[in-house]
DNA sequence: CCTCTCCTTGAAAACGCTTTCCAAAATAGC
DNA sequence: GCTATTTTGGAAAGCGTTTTCAAGGAGAGG
């Protein structure tokens, strides 16, 4: 192994002159002769000369590098938000750590102090389990710039840029509740997620609004997996008095629905209406294409990326962003089946914060 | 920002040692006392000591991490790859980091010196377009371990694992044929990929060996997305004398494929039937459930990790790795329709190595 | 009791770069 | 033409580790 590395004393060498002059021209001080600048640049040309960035990290007491940490890297939400803050950094140079947390607290808690150890300049914690508090604590302690990405931060000197799930799973159950819809079965991502959580809240309001009494029996937590939304329909649709339409926290959670649907032979959207969220790349391409809240998910990549640019270089917090997502309309949701919407009514039950907890494999 | 950061002279002072014994005990070398050792463990507990990696790598001449090369993070195909790559080396304590391509031969090739420019110890390079010499060129100049990953790479020192794509293609052809198909579309990924070269290899030999005379115009060359994937089939099934079945070189481009004939009304798999490759997360779940050819995907990654740790560690170049896909069949292929397998025999055309090229958007 | 090992420990020298400090050179001001 | 000021480039001091080397101490063998 081992080829001989080119360091900038050769250069200097080469040039006829001193480290300190190479590395002035490197770092484009001023205060170098053009000609001798122009030789410098030559031999490092040359010697096709690349900078020790480890030594140069020790030195400078940070590392030109950005950590990104998600929860799961293979689900298509993630790695779209990943390229998005990558292809945005890249040309400043920077590079970007990428760390997997499978959602576990201890583990994001773990990963950031090893990134803060290789001296990278900041982190993005893209849909984080752990509280701000601790996070704003724990990068003011390893001197990491954070930026949240994907969950709503308020009121605590924290970059974040999240989008307003509230307002559009209102917009999302309006929808589903404007086609005569009135049981309406959600299945949440896990609640402990805060997006999880403001999407079930949206679902409530809107029924709220249109005097529509909740009932805990149509709320299922999950996973946000296709096995996971798949499983929670079984569930779902065994029971009697079933719901005419199903809004589901994300994409692949109804991808799941729909392949169970599907294999009962049950019609969508003419039998059940189906909404999923984030509009990843294959939900138009389903049969029935999909309607979903359509996340923006690569402006929440850019977004975040830029804030984290300007959080370095001004050293000040940047201002939070709120991004808002559309509802996309697509075949999956109709009018109500005949019949269906007034029929079964449910006796009330009472409203409840609680819902079922549902074993998340 | 810059938060005080506790370092190994602390410590020896701490504990009233030298930086060296510290040293010695962090790195569990022998030759310390064991109460003394104690003692330093006691400090370093105390105060929340995390040694720089930077100025480790900086001694050691390389930093305990690898590099992902990819190119396109948002694929789930190199998103599995990554995280199985991730999960099996992280154990071990090293970062990863991931880096996209989009398929550019020239970043690729940038990709890899800022990388080594950051000591990093190996490189995984994932479907890379870079010939196999210039790899080993490469890797040997600038004292980085390559590991190349789902890319045939044969005779050149060179670790790499990669899949029978010829094989798997010859099988899932032979599907079709034994079904009675025999105008069998074929859409290609980009053909400068050598698993896309494989892959139509295996197609063609399957129609050689069965005697089926090939025909040009029934194959594309597309770009592995969805859009891709739409926009050939509708090449295809305008022209006249269209196939009865179409493979596609990756599960992606099927899914265009399938959502094009259901916007025009064509069932599949009666009227048409598709194959895949890759057997991604959603194939079962689509409508149809897709018949794939199911690449290993996190086997791939797990292996190259592995090899990669072997490689890092014995510093003997591990010997190749072929793994095998698997025809995985589902709803989406059957039977050729009545009357469709002789009927319209097209004109004999010369047996030709040039496919159509197409605009890869 | 002395010598010879072996083990433990600390001092100091790298690692390759940036940056500060200084002296020399160049320019300006009168 | 002489002092005051600014440029310019080199020497050297770190940055936080690991590692080498030598010294000191303890134990063993004679």
């Amino acid at each position: 192994m081992a080829g001989k590395r080119v360091t900038i004393k050769m250069i200097a060498q080469e040039a006829g002159v001193s480290p300190a002059t190479v590395s002035r021209v490197v770092n484009n001080k001023r205060n170098v002769r053009p000609e001798l600048a122009e030789r410098v640049r030559e031999a490092i040309r040359k010697l096709d000369y690349h900078a020790n960035e480890v030594a140069r990290g020790l030195v400078r007491g940070t590392v030109d590098t950005f950590g990104v940490v998600v929860p799961d890297i293979s689900n298509t939400f993630f790695s779209r938000i990943c390229k998005a803050i990558q292809n945005t950094v890249m040309p400043t140079g920077a590079a970007v750590f990428l760390h997997n947390t499978d959602g576990i607290l201890n583990r994001e808690r773990q990963i950031i102090k090893e990134l803060a150890s290789k001296l990278i300049t900041g982190i993005f914690l893209v849909a984080p389990r752990m509280p701000a508090t601790e996070i704003r604590t724990l990068a003011d302690e390893l001197g990491v710039y954070p930026v949240v990405v994907d969950a709503r931060v308020e009121n605590c000197r924290l970059a974040a840029v999240w989008v307003d799930n509230v307002t559009a799973f209102i917009e999302a159950s309006e929808h589903l509740i404007s086609k005569g819809h009135k049981r309406i079965g959600f299945i949440a991502g896990p609640l402990a997620v805060a997006n999880s959580k403001d999407r079930l809240d949206g679902y409530r309001i809107a029924l709220r609004n249109h005097g529509i009494k909740e009932d805990t029996s149509l709320i299922y937590e999950s996973d946000f997996t296709i096995a996971g939304g798949y499983k929670t329909a079984k569930e779902m649709f065994r029971k009697r008095n079933p719901p005419t339409a199903v809004l589901c926290s994300n994409d692949l959670m109804a991808v799941g629905v729909l392949s169970y649907l599907h294999k009962q032979g049950v019609e969508v959207p003419s039998e059940i209406s189906v909404v999923g969220c984030d509009d990843i790349d294959v939900a138009s391409s389903l049969s029935p294409p999909l309607t979903t809240v359509s996340q923006p998910i690569y402006e929440l990549g850019v977004t975040a990326a830029q804030m984290m640019l300007q959080y370095t270089s001004t050293n000040e917090v940047p201002p939070n962003s709120i991004l808002h997502a559309k509802l996309i309309i697509r075949n999956s949701t109709s009018n109500v089946q005949e019949g269906k919407s007034e029929s079964e009514t449910h006796p009330a039950e009472q409203l409840s914060h609680n819902v079922q907890k549902r074993d998340n494999r």
